[in-house]
DNA sequence: TAGATTGTTAATCGATTAACAATC
DNA sequence: TAGATTGTTAATCGATTAACAATC
């Protein structure tokens, strides 16, 4: 079903709740207010609320939420221990801090690949993962059943790279590349375009330095 | 002034426009109508009118955009030509990555400084920048006019190595560690949530395919 | 001039906040 | 029970879209 169609606002703020949710934890405190949980998020405890109704009522009134169970049925909802087989396209510097990012296995990421079409890297060994040929992505994302890839590749090739990941089956793109690639409605991309978050700090820092004079 | 109050809505959409006009420039074209730019950005001819003229008038009726001006602005006002000198603290895979990020010098980014805690690495040279304890950190902001911290730390001390950075004059800090820092009302905070992205690409993508069942 | 397209105002839509009855 | 806090509806706010007069 999933007819809820949730905001794409509600889908960014869930991830935070989590966390915060998962640092509480840490901290062995049990249960916890929405307007406890405002202050740790920034967020209004009028909007928690809000974002967790669209998922079910998680708390009682009167006490609040039971964080362990509220972070418990987050991490389903969000669908943190779902373990996809996973590839990374390009190897260079951003490919290979992601290959080595430990945190990967720990957020459903079972990278099994790396790709890369630069016959100096194709071969090597890198974080105990051997780099293929780009030429062989096709074939070895259908076999192996890879359901993610993670395009780390300059923008030239990456709608080419993304066809292909797509046309085997993958079904969500984790996008490094400044680029926004085109796929079927039943794939999903998440953009991390670190140009423009470059530049969004360049605007404000400007807008701020301006101000304060 | 400044007083203008720009959204952040808007704020995040400049710099896709200020891609698609550099795109434009490469493919030589002149002209360009919000019409056009809207089926190249995906947002619609009125929305790219409503943002533009949050900053002037820049087009012409009956004409539309000319492109190399409308870029030159825009760039202006992202001021994308500001040069910052900037540190990154944490030279781990991520920190290493952007050191070695060769966009960086063409966005405003003078990258001065390396900054590690762990003596292995402190003493080795990266990038052709040394790496410098964590220790000196105060100090080099203050003596060389660091405008920008780039945190590629863990969360733990990230808002500690945020604090010395704010105290000693830094303005902009771009936040790839998986924490919410507290800075002054004078300081911008860029976050690159890498974790809360790949929560939202999984969220989506059981979604998706859940719906697809 | 006629056609095209802007800049800008008004209308709509969606998201956030406020309020409060329900209830633990 | 009394106090606290939820779930949920209604009110508000802001952002997007539509419309169109101005004008190149």
């Amino acid at each position: 079903m999933g007819k809820s169609k949730i905001s794409m606002a509600v889908v960014r703020r869930l991830p935070k709740y989590y966390r915060y949710l998962c640092e509480l934890i840490e901290k062995d405190i049990k249960r916890v207010s929405s307007q406890e949980l405002g202050k740790l998020t920034g967020f209004t405890a009028s909007q928690i609320r809000q974002d967790l109704n669209n998922f079910g009522g998680f708390g009682q009134q009167g006490y609040g939420y039971n964080v362990t169970e509220l972070k418990n049925e987050l991490g389903k909802i969000i669908g943190i221990s779902e373990i996809y087989n996973s590839v990374i396209i390009g190897v260079g510097n951003l490919g290979q801090a992601i290959t080595n990012y430990r945190r990967l296995g720990r957020v459903g990421i079972n990278l099994i690949g790396l790709f890369d079409k630069n016959p100096k890297v194709v071969g090597l060994t890198i974080g105990g993962i051997k780099v293929r040929d780009t030429d062989e992505l096709g074939d070895f994302v259908r076999e192996n059943n890879i359901k993610i890839g993670i395009i780390c590749t300059p923008k030239e090739g990456s709608q080419e790279t993304t066809d292909i990941l797509v046309e085997n089956g993958a079904k969500g793109i984790w996008n490094f590349s400044p680029a926004d690639l085109k796929v079927p409605s039943d794939v999903v991309v998440e953009n991390v375009h670190l140009t423009e978050s470059l530049f969004t700090l360049s605007f404000l820092l400007n807008q701020s330095l301006e101000d304060g004079q």
